[in-house]
DNA sequence: TTGAAAGCGATACCAG
DNA sequence: CTGGTATCGCTTTCAA
């Protein structure tokens, strides 16, 4: 079923039903409707690879990601749930490409085959070869998370610097004063992440500035190095009291090592981090976090991008949102419980 | 950038540059290579669109799951995961649609406007109006779970009758006598989903077997009603000793709710259910249950749905897959506690 | 082993 | 307001 099909049925020229679907010509009424019949009639639809090949759109954007291999974070999928809705409400599809490099097939496969408009791209590193690759091609392209030098480009992101202080202050005002951080994975660290950088950054400097002891840690994407994680930390300086975390998926692990630990959340012990809401609340107690505001920054991508695609040539633009700390049940003063003096180091049993 | 141009200056046809391309025709070493230089000199990659018009494929799997506002289950967007991931590994490109009826936009442009040239369907219903249209037009398909009759078509699902029922034995053998079950929100119940609905036979046949004192109760996809679902539980029959839950996403509210009431898991409740491993390892204690192999089904789904494309007309293959229940922690034996008579009901405070 | 040309199914320009 | 036709970029048949 073609067009032409439909042309030949409705006893009129091809441009004739194409102008009466598009409108971009004025159609008589009575031409209109008696296409309009036949379209309904057959369940006519027009076929995109036809429709991109000569207007040259594909009404598609393409969403990049890192392949995880087993399991994305829930972040991540977050984000992607987002994207897919904003842009189904905008009429755009959209096209997943698993690829943490610009040498990935799939991801030659989206821009070099030109299977989509234009692309939203996850995960950005501080120097991300597929950002520049972009740049160099003027590739419609936003980005979820800013490279270190985003000048020129289009992105939404988290303030993670702000964030990660904004933690710190959190927990200093509550009076602790040895605070451990957790971050991502030391692999995706020396990627240069930029969550990962930019909320260590911010971590280490809102820390010098309130003269918290610290120590940093680097934690694996899931509960058993969370656990792993915490024994070490206790291990390595049993008088810590409270954790700042932007490892959502080591979460779970965190509250169990804290538990086997005998460490109970508030009383003694504080955990805080950045973390999207709906996994905030699934801990208990909730945690008290820096939410991720996921369907924003998907919507806002989405936005973006549809901007840039429509209005091609216009300047830049982008959005840094600095979501406010959500107090829930998983800080509270320090030195409740003077915990370090009455027992033994945990992680040594 | 496009084949006429590659053929022009490499001195040859249009044809010969496609035939060097696709291998369909032999072509001289020496040709070949005079083809190969020019198009790595230019960067040639063939443009999408119009090799799916020529060719009548796109080489892109759609992926139609229903929209979900706010937030997705964990255990579906693990399925959008490893569907892509399986997809790419085998050079096909997947694009998403949140669509919850055949009669979406969303839906209609991916079928009707031959975006795709398959498509893999999620969150499957007994009766669903989706399924019964693709075969209607006998769209290669497959489906990740099945409908009340599912002969004569391909999917992948989950024995989620037989899963359920494992869950009961489990705690029926531990000696718990007085159980509830936690489905999923009853909206879902309602509109037919497949999960639900064998769960709960399961469920219901199982605890019948062994006679066990049952309540049944549907509960929103969130923490928060995990933990109003709990405290109705321990309301209305305190002696409940163990639960068995489909609810993922309302895990950690469930946990929360028994920590609330003072139940110390597992010596004095038992939680058990059917739940993707990385979601039954973040709650403490770690849950034992039934784990989803939401990648292996992912995975099976796409080779089902490329083994169609290939061999058009072939007979309907589909896997029924049948987990073991994973012993972690979270249940024990009853009666450790005789908790009902020696405390107030909970959820009365 | 290669070339020429006819589609694939739309869009949009040029005429009338 | 409508029809005819070139065009998008690739595949594949037909001929040489």
């Amino acid at each position: 079923m073609n067009i032409g099909e439909i042309a030949r049925r409705a006893g009129v020229a091809r441009s004739t039903v194409s102008y009466a679907l598009s409108g971009k010509r004025p159609v008589s009424d009575e031409t209109r409707e008696k296409i309009q019949r036949v379209i309904d009639d057959l369940g006519y639809r027009p076929n995109a690879s036809a429709r991109a090949l000569a207007n040259g759109r594909t009404s598609t954007i393409g969403l990049v990601f890192p392949p995880a291999g087993n399991h994305y974070t829930g972040m991540q999928l977050d984000f992607i749930g987002s994207v897919v809705e904003a842009a189904a409400a905008r009429d755009y599809d959209v096209l997943l490409s698993p690829s943490g490099m610009d040498s990935d097939r799939s991801f030659q496969r989206l821009l070099g085959e030109r299977r989509v408009d234009g692309a939203i791209l996850m995960e950005i590193r501080l120097e991300d070869e597929r950002v520049d690759h972009l740049a160099r091609l003027d590739f419609p392209s936003v980005t979820i998370g800013r490279t270190a030098r985003p000048g020129g480009t289009w992105w939404v992101g988290l303030d993670h610097t702000a964030l990660a202080a904004a933690c710190v202050h959190h927990l200093a005002d509550l009076g602790h004063r040895r605070v451990a951080f957790v971050n991502r994975p030391e692999q995706l660290l020396r990627a240069g992440y930029e969550s990962a950088h930019r909320g260590l950054d911010g971590f280490t400097k809102a820390a010098a500035e309130r003269g918290l002891a610290v120590r940093t840690y680097c934690c694996g994407d899931d509960p058993a190095s969370g656990q792993a994680c915490l024994e070490r930390i206790l291990h390595e300086d049993p008088a810590t009291t409270a954790l700042v975390t932007l490892n959502e998926a080591a979460l779970g692990g965190l509250y169990r090592g804290l538990a086997h630990a005998g460490r109970h959340l508030p009383r003694d012990f504080s955990v805080t981090g950045v973390v999207a809401s709906r996994w905030a609340e699934t801990v208990t107690p909730q945690l008290t976090a820096a939410d991720v505001p996921a369907e924003e920054m998907g919507r806002r991508a989405v936005d973006l991008l549809i901007e840039r695609l429509d209005h091609p040539g216009g300047a830049p633009r982008h959005h840094l949102l600095t979501p406010p700390i959500s107090l829930r049940a998983s800080t509270g003063p320090a030195g409740g419980a003077s915990f370090a003096e009455t027992t033994p180091p945990a992680g040594t049993s």
